[in-house]
RNA sequence: GGCCCGUUGGUCAAGCGGCCUAAGACACCGCCCUUUCACGGCGGUAACGCGGGUUCGAAUCCCGCACGGGUCACCA
Protein backbone atom coordinates (compact mmCIF):
# COMPACT_ATOMS: atom_id res chain seq x y z
CA UNK A 1 0.00 0.00 0.00
CA UNK A 2 1.06 3.54 -0.72
CA UNK A 3 2.34 5.35 1.98
CA UNK A 4 0.23 7.52 4.32
CA UNK A 5 1.59 11.24 3.75
CA UNK A 6 -0.48 14.02 5.87
CA UNK A 7 0.60 17.70 5.87
CA UNK A 8 -0.34 20.39 8.29
CA UNK A 9 0.07 23.86 6.28
CA UNK A 10 -0.22 27.14 8.62
CA UNK A 11 0.03 30.53 7.62
CA UNK A 12 1.88 32.29 9.67
CA UNK A 13 0.17 35.26 10.64
CA UNK A 14 -0.17 34.87 14.36
CA UNK A 15 -0.22 32.61 16.85
CA UNK A 16 -1.65 28.75 16.86
CA UNK A 17 -5.17 28.79 16.86
CA UNK A 18 -6.97 26.56 18.66
CA UNK A 19 -8.97 25.19 15.44
CA UNK A 20 -5.46 25.05 13.83
CA UNK A 21 -4.18 22.96 16.74
CA UNK A 22 -7.21 20.31 16.44
CA UNK A 23 -6.35 20.15 12.74
CA UNK A 24 -2.43 19.76 13.22
CA UNK A 25 -3.37 16.94 16.06
CA UNK A 26 -5.39 15.20 14.30
CA UNK A 27 -3.47 14.80 10.89
CA UNK A 28 -0.39 13.61 13.59
CA UNK A 29 -3.01 10.85 14.77
CA UNK A 30 -3.92 10.01 11.05
CA UNK A 31 -0.24 9.84 10.41
CA UNK A 32 0.77 7.72 13.28
CA UNK A 33 -2.02 5.33 12.99
CA UNK A 34 -1.07 4.29 9.44
CA UNK A 35 2.72 4.65 10.24
CA UNK A 36 2.55 7.73 7.89
CA UNK A 37 4.78 10.84 7.69
CA UNK A 38 3.37 14.18 8.82
CA UNK A 39 4.39 17.41 6.74
CA UNK A 40 4.56 20.55 8.23
CA UNK A 41 4.57 23.26 5.15
CA UNK A 42 4.82 27.15 6.08
CA UNK A 43 1.83 28.71 3.62
CA UNK A 44 4.06 32.16 3.47
CA UNK A 45 3.13 33.85 -0.01
CA UNK A 46 1.15 36.46 0.72
CA UNK A 47 4.19 38.76 2.45
CA UNK A 48 1.38 41.74 3.87
CA UNK A 49 0.00 39.48 6.03
CA UNK A 50 2.95 37.89 7.58
CA UNK A 51 3.64 38.38 11.45
CA UNK A 52 7.92 37.97 12.52
CA UNK A 53 7.39 35.44 15.01
CA UNK A 54 4.44 33.67 13.95
CA UNK A 55 6.65 30.52 12.75
CA UNK A 56 8.41 30.84 16.00
CA UNK A 57 5.26 30.75 17.73
CA UNK A 58 3.67 27.97 16.24
CA UNK A 59 6.27 25.34 15.91
CA UNK A 60 7.03 26.18 19.76
CA UNK A 61 2.61 25.48 20.48
CA UNK A 62 3.00 22.36 18.42
CA UNK A 63 5.92 21.32 20.23
CA UNK A 64 4.50 21.98 23.63
CA UNK A 65 1.29 20.27 22.62
CA UNK A 66 3.25 17.38 21.90
CA UNK A 67 2.64 17.43 18.10
CA UNK A 68 5.94 16.12 16.10
CA UNK A 69 6.68 16.40 12.39
CA UNK A 70 8.62 14.11 10.44
CA UNK A 71 9.06 16.92 7.75
CA UNK A 72 9.16 20.74 8.05
CA UNK A 73 11.14 23.82 9.38
CA UNK A 74 13.66 22.63 11.72
CA UNK A 75 13.68 19.43 10.26
CA UNK A 76 14.24 18.92 7.00
CA UNK A 77 13.39 16.12 4.48
CA UNK A 78 13.25 15.15 0.89
CA UNK A 79 10.19 17.13 -0.22
CA UNK A 80 11.43 20.93 0.76
CA UNK A 81 11.84 23.61 0.89
CA UNK A 82 9.07 23.58 3.21
CA UNK A 83 8.02 27.16 3.26
CA UNK A 84 5.97 28.62 0.14
CA UNK A 85 8.20 31.39 -0.11
CA UNK A 86 10.85 29.29 -1.17
CA UNK A 87 9.17 27.01 -3.61
CA UNK A 88 8.92 29.55 -5.98
CA UNK A 89 10.11 27.87 -9.50
CA UNK A 90 7.35 24.54 -8.59
CA UNK A 91 4.27 27.25 -9.01
CA UNK A 92 6.19 28.89 -11.72
CA UNK A 93 7.14 25.58 -13.46
CA UNK A 94 3.46 24.30 -13.00
CA UNK A 95 2.01 27.63 -14.28
CA UNK A 96 3.91 27.62 -17.48
CA UNK A 97 2.98 23.93 -18.88
CA UNK A 98 -0.95 25.29 -17.96
CA UNK A 99 -0.10 27.74 -20.31
CA UNK A 100 1.37 26.12 -22.78
CA UNK A 101 -1.23 23.52 -23.02
CA UNK A 102 -3.79 25.80 -23.78
CA UNK A 103 -5.38 25.08 -19.85
CA UNK A 104 -4.79 28.96 -18.11
CA UNK A 105 -4.60 32.22 -19.93
CA UNK A 106 -2.96 35.45 -18.62
CA UNK A 107 -5.82 37.77 -18.02
CA UNK A 108 -5.11 41.95 -18.31
CA UNK A 109 -7.81 42.93 -16.91
CA UNK A 110 -7.55 45.57 -13.78
CA UNK A 111 -8.85 45.74 -10.54
CA UNK A 112 -11.18 48.58 -11.89
CA UNK A 113 -12.45 46.99 -14.73
CA UNK A 114 -13.61 43.93 -12.62
CA UNK A 115 -14.72 45.80 -10.39
CA UNK A 116 -17.13 47.69 -12.78
CA UNK A 117 -18.11 44.51 -14.25
CA UNK A 118 -18.77 42.56 -11.11
CA UNK A 119 -21.34 45.86 -10.02
CA UNK A 120 -22.79 45.34 -13.36
CA UNK A 121 -23.24 41.43 -12.58
CA UNK A 122 -24.51 42.69 -9.09
CA UNK A 123 -27.42 44.94 -10.66
CA UNK A 124 -28.41 42.19 -13.26
CA UNK A 125 -28.75 39.93 -10.34
CA UNK A 126 -25.78 37.59 -11.87
CA UNK A 127 -23.41 35.43 -9.98
CA UNK A 128 -20.82 37.85 -9.30
CA UNK A 129 -17.86 35.53 -11.69
CA UNK A 130 -15.59 36.41 -14.28
CA UNK A 131 -16.50 36.84 -17.76
CA UNK A 132 -13.58 34.77 -19.22
CA UNK A 133 -13.14 38.03 -21.53
CA UNK A 134 -9.22 37.57 -21.80
CA UNK A 135 -9.76 33.72 -22.76
CA UNK A 136 -9.68 34.19 -26.06
CA UNK A 137 -7.33 37.22 -26.29
CA UNK A 138 -5.14 36.08 -29.36
CA UNK A 139 -1.66 34.65 -29.18
CA UNK A 140 0.46 37.63 -30.54
CA UNK A 141 -1.91 40.16 -28.57
CA UNK A 142 -0.97 38.79 -25.41
CA UNK A 143 2.86 38.85 -26.50
CA UNK A 144 2.44 42.30 -27.49
CA UNK A 145 0.97 43.68 -23.91
CA UNK A 146 3.86 41.85 -21.91
CA UNK A 147 6.21 43.83 -24.22
CA UNK A 148 4.00 46.89 -22.99
CA UNK A 149 5.55 45.52 -19.66
CA UNK A 150 1.62 44.84 -18.51
CA UNK A 151 1.43 42.33 -15.09
CA UNK A 152 -1.25 39.88 -16.11
CA UNK A 153 -2.91 37.35 -13.74
CA UNK A 154 -3.35 33.83 -14.93
CA UNK A 155 -6.44 32.30 -14.70
CA UNK A 156 -7.28 28.83 -14.83
CA UNK A 157 -9.47 27.51 -17.79
CA UNK A 158 -12.33 25.81 -16.61
CA UNK A 159 -13.64 23.66 -18.40
CA UNK A 160 -17.19 23.18 -19.80
CA UNK A 161 -18.82 20.22 -17.56
CA UNK A 162 -21.47 19.87 -15.27
CA UNK A 163 -20.72 19.25 -12.02
CA UNK A 164 -17.59 18.33 -10.00
CA UNK A 165 -17.60 15.82 -7.46
CA UNK A 166 -15.37 15.63 -3.93
CA UNK A 167 -15.29 12.54 -2.62
CA UNK A 168 -14.66 13.72 1.20
CA UNK A 169 -13.85 10.95 3.59
CA UNK A 170 -15.75 12.70 6.58
CA UNK A 171 -18.79 13.76 4.35
CA UNK A 172 -19.50 11.01 1.70
CA UNK A 173 -19.70 12.95 -2.11
CA UNK A 174 -19.92 16.45 -2.38
CA UNK A 175 -21.38 17.66 -5.58
CA UNK A 176 -20.53 21.17 -6.79
CA UNK A 177 -22.36 22.99 -10.04
CA UNK A 178 -19.68 23.81 -12.75
CA UNK A 179 -21.40 27.24 -12.72
CA UNK A 180 -20.17 28.46 -9.79
CA UNK A 181 -17.05 28.40 -10.73
CA UNK A 182 -15.29 30.72 -13.17
CA UNK A 183 -12.05 31.18 -14.66
CA UNK A 184 -10.03 31.90 -10.99
CA UNK A 185 -6.77 33.17 -10.67
CA UNK A 186 -3.67 30.80 -10.38
CA UNK A 187 -0.83 33.29 -10.70
CA UNK A 188 -1.10 36.37 -8.97
CA UNK A 189 0.20 39.61 -10.94
CA UNK A 190 3.10 39.71 -8.63
CA UNK A 191 3.81 36.31 -10.39
CA UNK A 192 3.18 34.51 -6.79
CA UNK A 193 0.71 31.58 -6.61
CA UNK A 194 -2.53 31.78 -5.51
CA UNK A 195 -3.45 30.20 -2.45
CA UNK A 196 -5.36 26.99 -4.45
CA UNK A 197 -2.61 26.53 -6.76
CA UNK A 198 0.35 26.60 -4.65
CA UNK A 199 -1.59 24.37 -2.82
CA UNK A 200 -2.07 21.66 -4.75
CA UNK A 201 1.15 22.41 -6.82
CA UNK A 202 3.07 21.65 -2.99
CA UNK A 203 0.57 18.71 -1.65
CA UNK A 204 1.37 16.98 -5.67
CA UNK A 205 5.48 17.60 -4.84
CA UNK A 206 5.23 16.60 -1.23
CA UNK A 207 3.10 13.24 -1.95
CA UNK A 208 0.57 14.15 0.37
CA UNK A 209 -1.52 11.39 0.22
CA UNK A 210 -4.29 12.26 2.45
CA UNK A 211 -5.52 15.91 2.74
CA UNK A 212 -6.76 16.45 6.34
CA UNK A 213 -8.01 20.13 7.18
CA UNK A 214 -10.77 22.68 8.23
CA UNK A 215 -14.43 22.62 7.07
CA UNK A 216 -13.68 26.21 5.70
CA UNK A 217 -11.54 24.65 2.86
CA UNK A 218 -14.38 21.97 1.59
CA UNK A 219 -15.89 24.75 -0.79
CA UNK A 220 -12.40 25.49 -2.08
CA UNK A 221 -11.79 21.83 -3.00
CA UNK A 222 -13.64 21.64 -6.06
CA UNK A 223 -11.07 24.25 -7.54
CA UNK A 224 -8.35 22.33 -6.23
CA UNK A 225 -9.63 19.31 -8.25
CA UNK A 226 -10.10 21.29 -10.93
CA UNK A 227 -6.22 22.04 -11.26
CA UNK A 228 -5.00 18.64 -10.07
CA UNK A 229 -6.97 17.47 -13.17
CA UNK A 230 -5.89 20.27 -15.20
CA UNK A 231 -1.88 19.51 -14.12
CA UNK A 232 -2.94 15.99 -14.79
CA UNK A 233 -1.98 14.72 -11.08
CA UNK A 234 -3.44 12.15 -9.28
CA UNK A 235 -6.06 13.39 -6.56
CA UNK A 236 -5.27 12.71 -3.32
CA UNK A 237 -8.29 11.49 -0.54
CA UNK A 238 -10.07 14.53 1.48
CA UNK A 239 -11.15 15.09 4.59
CA UNK A 240 -12.55 18.45 6.47
CA UNK A 241 -12.77 18.68 9.82
CA UNK A 242 -15.95 20.44 11.28
CA UNK A 243 -15.32 23.77 12.62
CA UNK A 244 -14.45 24.92 16.19
CA UNK A 245 -16.85 27.66 17.26
CA UNK A 246 -17.23 30.21 19.89
CA UNK A 247 -19.68 29.68 22.83
CA UNK A 248 -22.24 31.86 21.07
CA UNK A 249 -21.70 30.03 17.43
CA UNK A 250 -20.20 32.14 15.60
CA UNK A 251 -16.33 32.01 14.59
CA UNK A 252 -13.73 31.79 17.18
CA UNK A 253 -11.80 35.18 17.10
CA UNK A 254 -9.97 36.96 19.68
CA UNK A 255 -12.99 38.93 20.93
CA UNK A 256 -13.95 35.44 22.74
CA UNK A 257 -10.62 35.34 25.12
CA UNK A 258 -8.63 32.77 24.77
CA UNK A 259 -8.52 31.46 21.32
CA UNK A 260 -4.79 30.45 21.11
CA UNK A 261 -3.03 27.37 22.34
CA UNK A 262 -0.12 29.93 23.83
CA UNK A 263 -2.73 31.58 25.85
CA UNK A 264 -4.26 28.68 27.62
CA UNK A 265 0.04 28.10 28.74
CA UNK A 266 -0.57 31.48 29.88
CA UNK A 267 -3.23 30.84 32.10
CA UNK A 268 -1.81 27.47 33.76
CA UNK A 269 -2.71 24.75 31.53
CA UNK A 270 -0.93 21.70 31.00
CA UNK A 271 0.12 20.45 27.71
CA UNK A 272 -1.15 16.91 28.23
CA UNK A 273 -4.40 18.42 29.32
CA UNK A 274 -5.01 20.77 26.35
CA UNK A 275 -4.30 17.62 23.65
CA UNK A 276 -6.84 15.80 25.88
CA UNK A 277 -9.42 18.49 25.35
CA UNK A 278 -8.93 19.02 21.41
CA UNK A 279 -9.10 15.32 21.14
CA UNK A 280 -12.35 14.87 22.35
CA UNK A 281 -13.50 17.28 19.97
CA UNK A 282 -14.49 15.62 17.18
CA UNK A 283 -13.52 12.58 18.54
CA UNK A 284 -15.42 10.43 20.71
CA UNK A 285 -13.10 7.57 22.60
CA UNK A 286 -14.32 3.88 23.42
CA UNK A 287 -16.55 3.33 26.77
CA UNK A 288 -13.07 1.62 28.01
CA UNK A 289 -10.40 4.03 26.91
CA UNK A 290 -12.89 7.30 29.05
CA UNK A 291 -12.32 10.40 28.22
CA UNK A 292 -8.88 11.31 30.26
CA UNK A 293 -7.02 9.91 26.99
CA UNK A 294 -3.41 11.04 25.45
CA UNK A 295 -3.75 11.62 21.37
CA UNK A 296 -0.75 8.45 22.10
CA UNK A 297 -3.55 6.29 23.04
CA UNK A 298 -5.80 7.52 20.89
CA UNK A 299 -3.60 6.37 17.89
CA UNK A 300 -4.51 2.52 17.86
CA UNK A 301 -8.15 3.27 17.13
CA UNK A 302 -7.89 6.46 14.99
CA UNK A 303 -9.99 6.48 11.88
CA UNK A 304 -11.11 9.59 10.09
CA UNK A 305 -14.86 7.95 9.35
CA UNK A 306 -15.40 8.39 13.42
CA UNK A 307 -15.06 12.01 13.54
CA UNK A 308 -17.85 13.94 13.87
CA UNK A 309 -19.48 16.29 11.18
CA UNK A 310 -20.75 18.38 13.50
CA UNK A 311 -19.23 21.89 14.33
CA UNK A 312 -18.13 21.69 18.40
CA UNK A 313 -18.52 24.85 20.59
CA UNK A 314 -15.20 24.68 23.10
CA UNK A 315 -16.20 24.75 26.41
CA UNK A 316 -13.37 25.74 28.64
CA UNK A 317 -15.31 24.61 31.25
CA UNK A 318 -14.29 21.19 30.90
CA UNK A 319 -10.92 22.17 29.43
CA UNK A 320 -10.34 23.10 33.29
CA UNK A 321 -11.90 19.89 34.67
CA UNK A 322 -9.67 17.97 32.82
CA UNK A 323 -6.25 20.21 33.51
CA UNK A 324 -7.55 19.99 37.07
CA UNK A 325 -7.46 16.04 37.19
CA UNK A 326 -3.66 16.17 35.37
CA UNK A 327 -2.93 18.56 37.36
CA UNK A 328 -3.65 16.37 40.45
CA UNK A 329 -2.31 13.41 38.64
CA UNK A 330 0.79 14.37 36.88
CA UNK A 331 3.84 13.16 38.33
CA UNK A 332 5.34 15.48 40.93
CA UNK A 333 8.24 16.45 39.44
CA UNK A 334 7.63 17.43 35.98
CA UNK A 335 4.62 19.14 37.72
CA UNK A 336 7.01 21.66 39.73
CA UNK A 337 8.94 22.02 36.34
CA UNK A 338 5.58 23.52 35.36
CA UNK A 339 4.17 24.94 38.25
CA UNK A 340 7.54 26.86 39.11
CA UNK A 341 7.22 29.59 36.28
CA UNK A 342 3.93 30.70 37.41
CA UNK A 343 5.34 31.25 41.33
CA UNK A 344 8.01 33.38 40.18
CA UNK A 345 6.07 35.33 37.95
CA UNK A 346 3.40 36.19 40.93
CA UNK A 347 6.46 36.87 42.79
CA UNK A 348 5.64 34.19 45.34
CA UNK A 349 8.98 32.74 44.54
CA UNK A 350 12.50 34.45 43.56
CA UNK A 351 14.47 32.21 41.03
CA UNK A 352 16.88 31.74 43.94
CA UNK A 353 14.46 30.42 46.47
CA UNK A 354 13.05 28.43 43.78
CA UNK A 355 16.87 26.67 43.46
CA UNK A 356 17.40 26.13 47.12
CA UNK A 357 13.59 24.70 48.40
CA UNK A 358 13.27 22.04 46.30
CA UNK A 359 11.94 19.64 48.68
CA UNK A 360 9.66 22.45 50.16
CA UNK A 361 8.17 23.48 46.71
CA UNK A 362 7.55 19.95 46.02
CA UNK A 363 5.80 18.93 49.61
CA UNK A 364 3.58 22.36 49.37
CA UNK A 365 2.33 21.38 45.62
CA UNK A 366 1.87 17.68 46.85
CA UNK A 367 -0.78 19.38 49.31
CA UNK A 368 -2.40 22.15 47.14
CA UNK A 369 -2.59 20.13 44.32
CA UNK A 370 -5.54 17.97 44.51
CA UNK A 371 -8.01 21.27 45.11
CA UNK A 372 -6.86 23.48 41.63
CA UNK A 373 -7.69 23.74 37.98
CA UNK A 374 -4.98 25.50 36.73
CA UNK A 375 -0.93 26.31 37.50
CA UNK A 376 -2.11 29.85 37.90
CA UNK A 377 -4.76 28.67 40.74
CA UNK A 378 -1.72 26.73 42.10
CA UNK A 379 0.61 29.29 42.63
CA UNK A 380 -2.37 31.61 44.14
CA UNK A 381 -3.14 28.40 46.51
CA UNK A 382 1.16 28.16 47.28
CA UNK A 383 1.04 31.80 48.48
CA UNK A 384 1.41 31.61 52.40
CA UNK A 385 3.48 28.98 52.25
CA UNK A 386 6.18 30.83 50.80
CA UNK A 387 5.41 34.48 51.86
CA UNK A 388 4.54 35.60 55.24
CA UNK A 389 0.65 36.26 55.93
CA UNK A 390 -0.42 39.37 54.16
CA UNK A 391 -4.11 39.87 55.96
CA UNK A 392 -7.03 38.00 57.14
CA UNK A 393 -9.63 37.26 54.93
CA UNK A 394 -11.91 40.02 55.80
CA UNK A 395 -15.34 37.43 56.11
CA UNK A 396 -12.91 35.39 58.47
CA UNK A 397 -11.68 37.87 60.98
CA UNK A 398 -15.17 38.56 62.27
CA UNK A 399 -16.25 35.05 62.27
CA UNK A 400 -13.77 32.99 63.66
CA UNK A 401 -10.97 36.05 65.19
CA UNK A 402 -14.58 38.26 66.77
CA UNK A 403 -15.78 35.60 69.37
CA UNK A 404 -14.75 35.82 73.02
CA UNK A 405 -11.83 34.02 74.27
CA UNK A 406 -10.46 33.25 70.95
CA UNK A 407 -6.94 34.85 71.49
CA UNK A 408 -6.62 32.32 74.22
CA UNK A 409 -7.75 29.52 72.83
CA UNK A 410 -5.11 30.40 70.06
CA UNK A 411 -2.74 30.76 72.64
CA UNK A 412 -3.50 27.04 74.42
CA UNK A 413 -3.52 25.47 70.49
CA UNK A 414 0.09 27.13 70.21
CA UNK A 415 1.33 25.72 73.36
CA UNK A 416 0.50 22.32 72.75
CA UNK A 417 2.02 22.42 69.19
CA UNK A 418 4.88 23.29 71.07
CA UNK A 419 5.61 20.62 72.76
CA UNK A 420 4.95 18.18 69.52
CA UNK A 421 8.18 16.85 69.16
CA UNK A 422 8.04 15.16 65.43
CA UNK A 423 5.79 17.90 63.52
CA UNK A 424 4.18 16.10 61.51
CA UNK A 425 -0.01 16.03 60.37
CA UNK A 426 -0.56 12.67 62.38
CA UNK A 427 1.31 14.36 65.81
CA UNK A 428 -0.39 17.81 65.42
CA UNK A 429 -3.68 16.28 65.03
CA UNK A 430 -3.06 14.67 67.92
CA UNK A 431 -2.10 17.17 70.15
CA UNK A 432 -4.72 18.93 68.89
CA UNK A 433 -7.58 16.51 69.54
CA UNK A 434 -6.43 15.91 72.72
CA UNK A 435 -6.92 19.73 73.45
CA UNK A 436 -10.28 19.77 72.30
CA UNK A 437 -11.30 17.00 73.91
CA UNK A 438 -9.53 18.37 77.50
CA UNK A 439 -11.87 21.65 76.69
CA UNK A 440 -14.66 19.82 75.65
CA UNK A 441 -15.60 22.20 72.69
CA UNK A 442 -16.22 21.68 69.27
CA UNK A 443 -13.02 20.82 66.98
CA UNK A 444 -14.01 23.56 64.60
CA UNK A 445 -14.01 26.14 67.29
CA UNK A 446 -10.11 25.78 67.57
CA UNK A 447 -9.89 24.70 63.91
CA UNK A 448 -11.49 27.06 61.88
CA UNK A 449 -9.48 30.28 63.85
CA UNK A 450 -6.13 28.49 63.27
CA UNK A 451 -6.62 27.94 59.73
CA UNK A 452 -7.09 31.65 59.49
CA UNK A 453 -4.07 32.58 61.57
CA UNK A 454 -1.79 30.27 60.04
CA UNK A 455 -3.15 30.87 55.91
CA UNK A 456 -4.79 33.54 56.60
CA UNK A 457 -8.16 32.31 54.65
CA UNK A 458 -10.84 30.47 55.42
CA UNK A 459 -9.92 27.83 52.96
CA UNK A 460 -7.18 25.36 52.84
CA UNK A 461 -5.81 21.96 52.51
CA UNK A 462 -6.90 20.12 55.55
CA UNK A 463 -5.51 21.87 58.53
CA UNK A 464 -2.89 19.29 59.85
CA UNK A 465 -1.57 18.66 56.36
CA UNK A 466 -0.51 22.81 56.19
CA UNK A 467 0.76 22.76 59.55
CA UNK A 468 3.05 19.52 58.54
CA UNK A 469 4.28 21.30 55.77
CA UNK A 470 4.49 24.66 56.90
CA UNK A 471 6.51 23.89 59.70
CA UNK A 472 6.43 24.42 63.61
CA UNK A 473 8.70 27.57 63.64
CA UNK A 474 5.85 28.90 61.46
CA UNK A 475 3.20 27.79 62.70
CA UNK A 476 4.13 29.00 66.08
CA UNK A 477 5.18 32.78 64.99
CA UNK A 478 1.55 33.11 63.17
CA UNK A 479 -0.57 31.77 66.05
CA UNK A 480 1.63 34.53 68.09
CA UNK A 481 0.93 37.04 65.20
CA UNK A 482 -2.57 35.79 65.27
CA UNK A 483 -3.47 36.02 68.93
CA UNK A 484 -1.50 39.68 69.38
CA UNK A 485 -4.21 40.16 66.01
CA UNK A 486 -7.15 39.39 67.95
CA UNK A 487 -6.46 41.16 71.11
CA UNK A 488 -5.57 44.52 69.40
CA UNK A 489 -9.27 43.76 66.34
CA UNK A 490 -10.96 43.40 70.15
CA UNK A 491 -9.89 46.22 71.79
CA UNK A 492 -10.53 48.06 68.93
CA UNK A 493 -13.91 46.95 68.43
CA UNK A 494 -15.14 47.78 72.35
CA UNK A 495 -14.00 50.88 71.64
CA UNK A 496 -16.09 51.80 68.26
C1' G B 1 -28.02 36.49 -2.37
C1' G B 2 -25.90 31.66 -5.02
C1' C B 3 -23.51 27.23 -3.61
C1' C B 4 -21.76 23.76 0.18
C1' C B 5 -21.83 21.48 5.07
C1' G B 6 -24.34 20.61 9.47
C1' U B 7 -28.75 20.03 13.25
C1' U B 8 -29.29 14.20 19.80
C1' G B 9 -29.75 17.68 26.93
C1' G B 10 -26.48 24.33 28.53
C1' U B 11 -21.56 21.96 26.32
C1' C B 12 -18.68 17.58 24.22
C1' A B 13 -20.85 13.38 22.46
C1' A B 14 -22.63 7.50 21.87
C1' G B 15 -26.17 5.86 18.46
C1' C B 16 -25.18 3.89 11.94
C1' G B 17 -33.90 0.54 11.00
C1' G B 18 -36.09 -2.98 16.07
C1' C B 19 -31.30 -3.97 21.93
C1' C B 20 -33.59 3.58 22.73
C1' U B 21 -39.60 4.54 27.79
C1' A B 22 -31.69 7.46 23.96
C1' A B 23 -25.11 5.80 26.89
C1' G B 24 -21.13 8.39 28.99
C1' A B 25 -18.43 13.02 30.32
C1' C B 26 -18.40 18.44 31.77
C1' A B 27 -21.68 21.93 33.99
C1' C B 28 -25.92 22.30 37.32
C1' C B 29 -28.99 20.55 41.75
C1' G B 30 -29.53 17.30 46.16
C1' C B 31 -27.50 13.77 49.70
C1' C B 32 -23.19 11.33 51.97
C1' C B 33 -17.99 11.97 53.55
C1' U B 34 -15.67 16.17 56.24
C1' U B 35 -12.22 21.09 60.43
C1' U B 36 -12.98 24.72 55.49
C1' C B 37 -12.64 24.22 50.11
C1' A B 38 -11.94 20.59 46.78
C1' C B 39 -11.59 15.33 45.75
C1' G B 40 -14.53 11.00 46.12
C1' G B 41 -19.30 8.18 46.52
C1' C B 42 -24.62 8.03 45.60
C1' G B 43 -28.88 10.16 43.32
C1' G B 44 -31.42 13.85 40.22
C1' U B 45 -32.98 17.74 36.35
C1' A B 46 -32.18 17.93 31.14
C1' A B 47 -32.04 16.14 24.21
C1' C B 48 -33.40 13.26 18.88
C1' G B 49 -35.18 21.44 15.21
C1' C B 50 -40.18 21.27 12.42
C1' G B 51 -43.36 19.02 8.64
C1' G B 52 -44.13 15.29 5.21
C1' G B 53 -42.97 10.53 3.33
C1' U B 54 -40.61 5.06 3.02
C1' U B 55 -41.23 0.84 6.45
C1' C B 56 -44.67 -3.94 10.30
C1' G B 57 -41.17 -0.57 12.85
C1' A B 58 -37.14 5.72 12.26
C1' A B 59 -32.88 9.51 16.42
C1' U B 60 -31.23 6.31 12.46
C1' C B 61 -33.37 6.22 5.16
C1' C B 62 -35.76 10.10 1.52
C1' C B 63 -37.97 15.09 0.50
C1' G B 64 -39.26 20.03 2.02
C1' C B 65 -38.85 23.96 5.56
C1' A B 66 -36.42 26.40 9.53
C1' C B 67 -32.07 27.51 11.96
C1' G B 68 -26.60 27.60 12.44
C1' G B 69 -21.93 27.60 10.06
C1' G B 70 -18.71 27.86 5.83
C1' U B 71 -17.55 29.80 1.05
C1' C B 72 -18.02 32.87 -3.25
C1' A B 73 -10.64 37.87 -3.14
C1' C B 74 -4.66 39.24 -7.29
C1' C B 75 -6.13 36.08 1.90
C1' A B 76 -4.68 31.57 3.27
Amino acid sequence: MEEVRVRFAPSPTGYLHIGGARTALFNWLFARRNSGKLVLRIEDTDSDRLKEDSVAQILSSLRWLGVDWDEGPEKGGDFGPYYQSQRQEFYTAAAKTLVEEGKAYYCFCSEEELAKEREERRREGLPLLYSGKCRSLAANEVRERLRQGLKPVIRLKVPNRDRVLVKDIIRGTVSFARDQFDDFIIVKSNGLPAYNFACVVDDHAMQISHVIRAEEHLSNTPKQQLIYEALGYEIPQFAHLSMILAPDRSKLSKRHGATSVSEFKEMGCLPEAVANYLTLLGWSPTEEQGEIISPAEVVSSFSLEKVSKTAAIYDLQKLFWLNGRYITDYDLEKLAFQAVPFLLREGILSPLEAEQNQEYILSVLRTVRDRVKTLRELAEASRYFFRDIEGYEEKGQEKYFGRPGVADLLARGRERLAGVEVFTAENTERAYRDLIAELAIKGGQLIHPTRLALTGRTVSPGLFEVMAVLGRERCLDRLEQAVKFIRLYNAEKEKT
